[in-house]
DNA sequence: GTGCCACTTCAAGTATGCTTGAAGTCAACC
DNA sequence: GGTTGACTTCAAGCATACTTGAAGTGGCAC
């Protein structure tokens, strides 16, 4: 059966531009469509693929690295893997700060954010000198139009 | 007392660039630190500022985003903190999601992500035409040095 | 056969969040 | 007085994740 969809097609059921698809075909995170007559033709299971871009690229990982974690097998993935989990764990605590922060300060109505005590010790960044990135770094998604 | 600290200083215990403190100066997103011979002096409570900055950006906050969070009291302020409220618990549930799938691929072994079936439903981005950013569209980063 | 529309490639542009470089200032130490 | 080091401003540069524009192609309707 040739239930192929149409890169417009695509891109309208995944919420992306057609450029946005071209763009991820060429950085690799998703496999090259098939094509017919120079167009492209996708399998409908891409619309997954796509789709767990999209929650990856959500929690703050770069390009690079979902194509790190879909491309499994590679060495270290597993390891790779492995770390991104604990990258979210911290990723959901400081979360929850920011949420309580954000309750806070819509509930005293104090005049200064800085005075609510909430978020004192534990935000430091590291610092500078050595120890690789400082921060997983979340990328910019850019929104459709 | 004049326990001022310089812009090094500030940067060090923040772990940040005194470039990120310019340009954050230039931004509004802290008030210019009063100039001793034309050098910044800062109080250390910007540190506590710095840190909910650095909170509010790592869960995804641009930095304009951000400056009208801070400064209280501008019209719509409230409404806006709630809409932020909404958005911090869909990335805390996304969060969630995403830390479940990566538990499953790295316990289960399986080759192909995509049958994973964790991800089915419910992440589809917002439809193009109209509707406003169809994301919270967090920022980059830069990790230090 | 002539529109038209969705598609193609490729190069260049855009927004965000900074960093880097050039050129100069200030205070302190030798 | 000279050098050093941390600072100053300003303009330009960079990475990420795309978008946009130009110029052309393929197939279908009329």
């Amino acid at each position: 059966m040739a239930d192929l969809l149409t890169i417009g097609e695509v891109a309208a059921r995944a919420g992306l531009r057609t450029s946005a698809l071209r763009y991820y075909e060429e950085e690799g995170l998703v496999r090259p469509a098939s094509r017919e007559s120079g167009r492209r033709r996708y399998d409908p299971s891409v619309l997954h693929r796509l789709a767990v871009i999209g929650l990856f690229q959500d929690v703050g990982f770069s390009i690079r690295e979902i194509r790190r974690l879909l491309k499994r097998g590679g060495t270290a993935w597993r390891p790779h893997a492995a770390r991104k989990l604990r990258e979210l764990d911290d990723r959901i605590a400081r979360t929850g700060e920011a949420r309580e922060l954000l309750l806070t300060v819509l509930a005293c109505d104090c005049d200064r954010l800085e005075g609510c005590d909430r978020v004192r010790g534990g935000h430091r960044r590291r610092p500078l000198p050595g120890g690789g990135p400082a921060r997983p770094s979340p990328r910019t998604r850019r929104r459709p139009a």
